[in-house]
DNA sequence: AGCACGCCGACT
DNA sequence: GTCGGCGTGCTC
C-alpha cells in the first residue's frame, strides 16, 4: 500500500491522503473514486506523498483508480494550478470544473464503442409502403437513416421515437468501435477552406492579417474594429493560415454570441471538422466533444467561456470574439475570467491569441499601452453604410412618464407612422436606483465618499455604499429646493404598459431574462420581429447582440442617468460599449437610422466624448480618469463577499478580514493597500440572506496576490460558520 | 459542497 | 406522538 494526495471537488484549501494498492500503476492527474464522509467522490491524484498528516488508521483506501494516464494535458494542468493560485480557489474544484459532467461524475474517459441504429429490412419496406403515415415523428427518423447514420443519445429525435421503431422491428441497434480519424485526414480530399467564401481583404484588413501570420509564437492581438469592418473575416483568414500547419483552433464568444448564424460562418467557410460547445447539448455530446478534441478529430471548437478547458492535440490559435463581454467572467463556483487565462495559456503553448472587440475593455486597452498585447485598429466599414443620426434629449423640465419623454413618444410616433421598428434598450445590470432632482439634476450624494446614494425603495433611505452610512429620504432637492425628485429606476415590464397605453396599435415585443426564460421563447420573438408582427422591441443587453433588425430605424436608450451616476466604476464603459452596439443594429441597410439617449446630464463629458468622437476617445478620457482615481486597470482588485441571515455575523466576519489585513500592512509594512468597507451590498436582502462585502485595492497585481495567499495559508476565518467567497478581479461590485 | 446528527416548533 | 426546519460539525 502506498499514498495518494487527492485532490476533491469541496470548498476546502486541503487535499485528502488515501491508500493506493502497491502495485498500481495510477499517474499524478488521473481521476480516482474515493470514500468521502459517508458518500463517495471523484477525485483528482495530485501526488504520491511519503508520509501523511493523518494518523494512518484515518486513512483509507481508494475504492478505484478511474483512469491509466492522467486526464490533463500538461499545458492545461499547468494553467489549472496557476489558475486555482491566481482565483484563490481550491485546486481540486478547478480541476473538476474544468472537466466534463460525465467526468466528473467517473465516467470511462476513453472513447467507447458507438451505438448507431440501422434500418431493417423491415423497415425498408415501412418505408416504401408508407406505413407510418399516422406518426409523423416515426417516419421523419426512419427515412432520415436513409440519409445518414444515426447514433444512440446523439441525434435529432427523441429516444421514445427510436424505442417506438425498434419496437416495431424496423431498426435495429450496432454496435460500433469508432475510429479516431484525425481530422486532417478526413477532410483531406477537399481543400480546407472554400475559397468562393473567401472575401477579398481591403487594404487595412490585408496589412492586418500580414501582421498576424507574420509574427511567430506568442502574441497577444487586441483587433480592434468599429462594427462591419471585418473582424470575422480576419479570424477567418488566420484560421485558414493555422489549420493549413495542421493546427487546431479554439475560439471563444460571448454567451449570447453563438448563435446559429455565428457557426454558419465558420462552417461554409471551412471544409473541417468544426465542434461547438452550445447551452443545449447535452453531457454526452459534451464529452464527445471533448474526446473529439483532444484525439484531434475536431479542427475548431467553438464555444463559450467553460470551452477554453477543452483539450486539444495540437493547439495553435485561440480567438476571443467581443473580448470586452462580462460573460467570459464566471460569477459562481471559482470565478475565473476566461479571457485572461486564455492569455496565460496561449503564452503556456507560444500561440497566438486574438482578442477582438468593437468596444475593447478598459483592461485590454490597458494592455495595449503597456505593450503587453499588440493592437490592430481596423477603423474602415467593409460595406456601404449609412451614417447614424443622434440626438441627446435632456429630460430636465420635459414631462417623464415611466422613464419615457415625450420627445421620444413623438420621436417613436415618427418612426411607427413610416412603418418602421422601434427599438428600446434599458441598461439594468448592476445599476442601483439613484436619488436625484428632476430640475436641476442634483444628485443625493454621500458627503464623506463623493459617491451617490443608492436608493432604498423598501425601507425609503439613502445608503452609501462606500461607507456604509444612512440617511431619510429627503423631501426636497437640496440645491434648488424642488420637491420634484426622482430616482433612476426602471423596469421594462412597467415600460410595456406605459407603451400599450400610448401604442395600442402597434405590436410589443419585450426581451429580457424573464420574458424569455422558456426555452425556444427568444427565437419565437425574434421571429415576431423579423416579420414585422411588432414594431415595438423593448430590451435589455439580451438584443444588443448578434441580432440584427433590418426593419428598424429607431434605437433609443432609456435609462442612461443609472450609468453615469451608477455606484459601479466600470458603469460608464458598458454603457458606452452598449451604445455603440446598439448603434449597431439600426439601419444598417438604405434606411436611415437614429439613435437617441435620454439623459438629464446631456453635458456630462463622457457622454459628449463618445457622441462626438467616438469610442476610442472616450475610452481615451475614461482610462485617464481611472488612473487619476487609481481603480481598474490602475490597480488591481479583490472583493470579499460574506452571506448570513444574520446581518452581523455577516459584517463581523468581514470586519475579521478587514481586520487581518491591516494587521498584514502593519506587521510587513505594506504601502497603498486600501480596504474599503465592509458595507452592505446594494442589493441588502436577498432569498432571506443578507450580504455584505469588503472591497481590497492595490495598485499592485502582486503586492494584492501576495497578500491574499498569506491570507489563504493563515486561514483566519477556518472555523466561521459565515459563508464567504472571494472574487479576484471583480468585474461586479454590486 | 454535501451529508448526518441533533434540537425545537407545528402538524396529519 | 412525528415531520422538517436549520444550526453545527466533519470529511483522508
Amino acid at each position: 500500500m502506498k499514498l495518494v494526495r487527492v485532490a476533491l471537488a469541496v470548498p476546502l484549501f486541503q487535499f485528502f491522503d488515501y491508500w493506493l494498492p502497491a502495485d498500481s500503476e495510477a499517474q499524478i492527474g488521473c481521476r480516482v473514486s474515493v470514500p468521502f464522509g459517508t458518500q463517495t467522490r471523484v477525485g483528482v491524484i495530485v501526488d504520491f506523498p511519503q508520509h501523511s498528516e493523518v494518523p494512518e488508521e484515518q486513512i483509507k483506501p481508494i475504492l478505484n483508480c478511474l483512469d491509466e494516464t492522467s486526464v490533463f494535458s500538461a499545458p492545461l494542468w499547468r494553467l489549472l494550478h496557476w489558475a486555482a493560485s491566481y482565483y484563490q480557489a481550491p485546486l481540486g474544484e478547478v480541476l473538476l470544473n474544468a472537466l466534463p459532467v460525465k467526468l466528473r461524475q467517473g465516467e470511462s474517459a476513453v472513447e467507447k464503442t458507438k451505438t448507431f441504429f440501422k434500418l431493417t429490412a423491415l423497415g425498408q419496406q415501412a418505408l416504401k409502403d408508407d406505413e407510418l403515415k399516422r406518426s409523423k415523428k416515426q417516419r421523419e427518423a426512419l427515412s432520415s437513416l436513409l440519409t445518414a447514420e444515426a447514433e444512440k443519445g446523439n441525434n435529432g429525435f427523441s429516444a421514445t421515437i427510436w424505442a417506438n421503431l425498434k419496437q416495431k422491428e424496423y431498426i435495429e441497434e450496432i454496435e460500433q468501435k469508432t475510429e479516431i480519424v484525425p481530422w486532417q485526414e478526413k477532410c483531406a480530399p477537399l481543400p480546407i477552406t472554400n475559397a468562393e467564401n473567401r472575401l477579398t481583404l481591403n487594404k487595412e484588413q490585408a496589412l492586418a492579417l500580414t501582421q498576424l501570420v507574420f509574427r511567430q509564437g506568442f502574441a497577444a492581438w487586441l483587433l480592434d474594429g468599429v462594427t462591419g469592418s471585418g473582424k470575422t473575416e480576419i479570424y477567418l483568414q488566420f484560421i485558414e493560415e493555422i489549420l493549413q500547419k495542421g493546427r487546431q483552433v479554439l475560439v471563444l464568444v460571448p454567451e449570447i454570441g453563438l448563435t446559429p448564424q455565428t457557426v454558419q460562418r465558420f462552417q461554409s467557410r471551412f471544409n473541417v471538422e468544426i465542434d461547438v460547445l452550445h447551452s443545449n447539448l447535452n453531457e454526452t455530446q459534451r464529452l464527445q466533444v471533448w474526446q473529439r478534441a483532444k484525439n484531434g478529430q475536431s479542427a475548431v471548437v467553438i464555444g463559450t467561456r467553460s470551452a477554453l478547458f477543452t483539450q486539444f492535440k495540437d493547439l495553435g490559435l485561440i480567438v476571443i470574439d467581443e473580448e470586452h463581454d462580462g460573460s467570459f467572467k464566471q460569477q459562481d463556483g471559482w470565478r475565473y475570467h476566461a479571457r485572461d487565462l486564455a492569455v496565460v495559456y496561449a503564452k503556456q503553448l507560444n500561440i497566438p491569441i486574438i482578442l477582438g472587440s468593437a468596444t475593447p475593455s478598459f483592461e485590454s486597452l490597458n494592455n495595449v499601452k503597456l505593450g503587453k498585447y499588440s493592437s490592430i485598429v481596423l477603423s474602415k466599414r467593409a460595406g456601404k453604410s449609412t451614417a447614424l443620426r443622434q440626438f441627446v434629449i435632456d429630460l430636465k423640465h420635459q414631462r417623464i412618464q415611466n422613464g419615457l419623454s415625450d420627445a421620444l413618444l413623438n420621436k417613436m410616433r415618427e418612426h411607427l407612422e413610416k412603418g418602421n421598428q422601434v427599438l428600446l434598450f434599458l441598461n439594468r445590470r448592476g445599476f442601483a436606483p439613484v436619488l436625484f432632482c428632476h430640475e436641476c439634476g442634483w444628485i443625493a450624494q454621500c458627503r464623506h465618499c463623493d459617491k451617490p446614494y443608492t436608493y432604498h425603495q423598501r425601507q425609503r433611505v439613502l445608503r452609501c455604499h462606500h461607507c456604509a452610512s444612512q440617511k431619510a429620504v429627503p423631501r426636497q432637492c437640496e440645491q434648488c429646493g424642488s420637491t420634484h425628485l426622482m430616482t433612476t429606476g426602471l423596469g421594462t415590464e412597467q415600460l410595456e404598459d406605459v407603451l400599450k397605453q400610448h401604442f395600442p396599435q402597434y405590436g410589443i415585443t419585450r426581451i429580457d431574462r424573464d420574458s424569455t426564460q422558456r426555452k425556444g421563447r427568444l427565437e419565437n420573438y425574434l421571429q415576431d420581429i423579423h416579420q414585422g408582427r411588432s414594431q415595438i422591441l423593448i430590451g435589455t443587453q439580451m438584443l444588443a447582440k448578434g441580432h440584427h433588425f433590418p426593419d428598424v430605424t429607431l434605437v433609443a436608450l432609456l435609462n442612461v442617468d443609472g450609468a453615469l451616476f451608477s455606484v459601479d466604476f466600470r458603469a460608464e464603459e458598458r454603457l458606452a460599449q452598449l451604445y455603440m452596439q446598439v448603434a449597431g443594429r439600426a439601419g444598417r441597410e438604405e434606411k436611415q437610422g437614429e439613435v437617441v439617449l435620454q439623459t438629464h446630464y446631456p453635458d456630462h463629458p463622457l457622454l459628449r466624448k463618445l457622441l462626438a468622437q467616438g469610442y476610442a476617445a472616450f475610452a481615451e478620457q475614461a482610462l485617464a480618469l481611472r488612473r487619476q482615481t487609481g481603480l481598474p486597470p490602475f490597480s488591481s482588485q479583490a472583493l470579499f463577499k460574506a452571506q448570513s441571515r444574520h446581518s452581523e455575523q455577516a459584517e463581523a466576519l468581514l470586519n475579521q478580514v478587514a481586520d487581518y489585513f491591516r494587521r498584514w500592512i502593519i506587521e510587513e509594512k505594506i504601502e497603498g493597500l486600501q480596504i474599503l468597507g465592509p458595507i452592505p451590498a446594494p442589493f441588502v436582502k436577498k432569498a432571506g440572506q443578507y450580504r455584505w462585502q469588503l472591497l481590497l485595492q492595490h495598485a499592485s497585481k502582486g503586492a494584492l496576490q501576495r497578500g491574499l495567499s498569506r491570507f489563504q495559508a493563515d486561514s483566519p476565518l477556518k472555523q466561521s460558520q459565515v459563508r464567504w467567497i472571494l472574487d479576484v478581479d471583480p468585474l461586479d461590485l454590486t
